[in-house]
RNA sequence: UUAGUAAGCCGGAUGAACGCGGAGGGAUGUCCCAAAAGGCUCUCUCUGAGGAAAGUCCGGGCUUCGCAGGGCAAGGGUGCCGGCUAACGACCGGUGAGAGUGAUCUCAAGGAAAGUGCACAGAAAUAAACCGCCCAAGUACCCGCUGGGUACCGGCAAGGAUGUAACGGUGCGGUAAGAGCGUACCAGCGGCAGGGUAACCUGUCGGCUAAGUAAACCCCACCCGAAGCAAGGCUAAAGAAAACGUAUGAGGCUGCCCGUCUCGUUUUCGGAAACAGCCGCAGGAGGCAGCUGGCGACAGUUGUCCCAGAUAGAUGUUCAUCCAAGACAGAACCCGGCUUAUAGACUUGCUAAGCUC
RNA sequence: GGCACGUUGGAGAAGGGGCUUAACUCACCAGCCUUUCACGCUGGCAUUCACGGGUUCGAAUCCCGUACGUGUCA
């Protein structure tokens, strides 16, 4: 479910959401978060030249668009992301990203100086089928 | 059979589920006051990376520089001959040189009698005497006087030493000593004859000589305007004031001359903007198959096919089966080459050695 | 995607066929000087000029290829 709609495109989001917001890191990327205006879910991927040639480099956008679709419903509406791949994402699969991701989203939503407005937001979002099925 | 060599060809396959880009169609869906168009959503069909897509080393198409002009100069490139091609530095066929037993492979392979340069060493680097060899001829002197010796004037370029290179090489003759001085072979140069479109090859005669380096400058022949799809075009938009210069001026066309075109430059204020959309953009020097011509590169012709077109940039995930267990690697305007990377699989021709008939 | 350029001790750099044993500055190391430190002086820094071929008598230098890096263009 991947679809434009939810894809993060402009340098000038992309620079926002490096400037001003919140981050967290594991071996395979870097995750940065911001709120936005829209009221769905954005996520934008950046592959540098450091993790290998194109065909490396279209390789771990593909996995981590993957497991971003796959993991879709954990990500807030209202929110910019973006994923940051680091060396360690040319080995990980997709199952590892997964996991991965979920850990991250759900280290965020912890975080101490999150507004009240979006701890509503995050209850809203397990009634979605998509994260449904992710239980079975 | 083993080893090798050359050319060509393939580059995991099949099925299922969930997804992504493009094209076309559909919907009682949705955005909009309504309709159309368009967007979004859902859905159906078709389709979706390479032999190198890579490096950007050459060539061309295309676009802009107003049109794309002339001469001279500079700069760059190519360099045996003949073809082929839109073009090329590619390719094909030959010549010469080199490597290999051979099939075969490699070569930027014009000109050094147009001129200049070439460290160190060495006597000397288009130039001749340092060491050396010789006293046959000439002059003078001496002696034991048909002769011998010494000196001078000379002769020589064989040997030594230096060097990448020393004025053809080796053998024999010849000579006072020597020398292409003569001769045999080899190498080089020139003439003539024959063959070949040509590079060149073969034969013969001649006199006997002329280092190497041009991926050093250079000379000769031929070629080249520059930039690049982030080219460029369209859609929307706003200019105003002051100062300077006013045609013997400024700017554009790489330099100069001719030719030709345009009218400017600076500052301040303000607007717009660093954000967009569309075209360019995929039917082409196209692919495949057959036939004809050619040794071949290739050309002609007939039939057939339409085969990615994104713009934060589409091929992935999961499962099953098979085998040799999957290398190098991702289109971004498009073609022709070259170069580099590459697990392996297959086909054909040829060569060498061994064995069998 | 295109275009232009670079690579020389630890760092910055000169040298563009032979005179170079590859200059110079800084850093670092050792010694001298000083009671000590700094300054100064002397010597060193195990490199062969990114890598692989070629041209040449001779290559860091010229030519070809490869690798890595830098700048720039809407």
């Amino acid at each position: 479910m991947l679809q434009k709609t939810y894809r993060l495109k402009r340098r000038q989001d992309f620079r926002r959401v490096y400037q001003r917001g919140k981050s967290t890191a594991n071996r395979a990327f870097v995750l940065c978060w911001r709120p936005n205006r829209n009221g769905v879910p954005r996520v934008g991927f950046s592959v540098s030249k450091k993790i290998g040639k194109a065909v490396e480099r279209n390789r771990v956008r593909r996995k981590l668009r993957e497991a971003c679709r796959l993991e879709f419903g954990f990500f807030a509406p209202g929110y910019d992301y973006v994923l940051i791949a680091r060396q360690g994402a040319r080995e990980a699969d997709v199952i590892g990203l997964r996991k991965k991701i979920r850990d991250a989203l759900r280290q965020l939503a912890l975080a101490p100086r999150r507004p009240a407005g979006v701890m509503a937001a995050q209850p809203a979002r397990a009634a979605e089928p998509a994260g449904e099925k992710e239980q079975g």
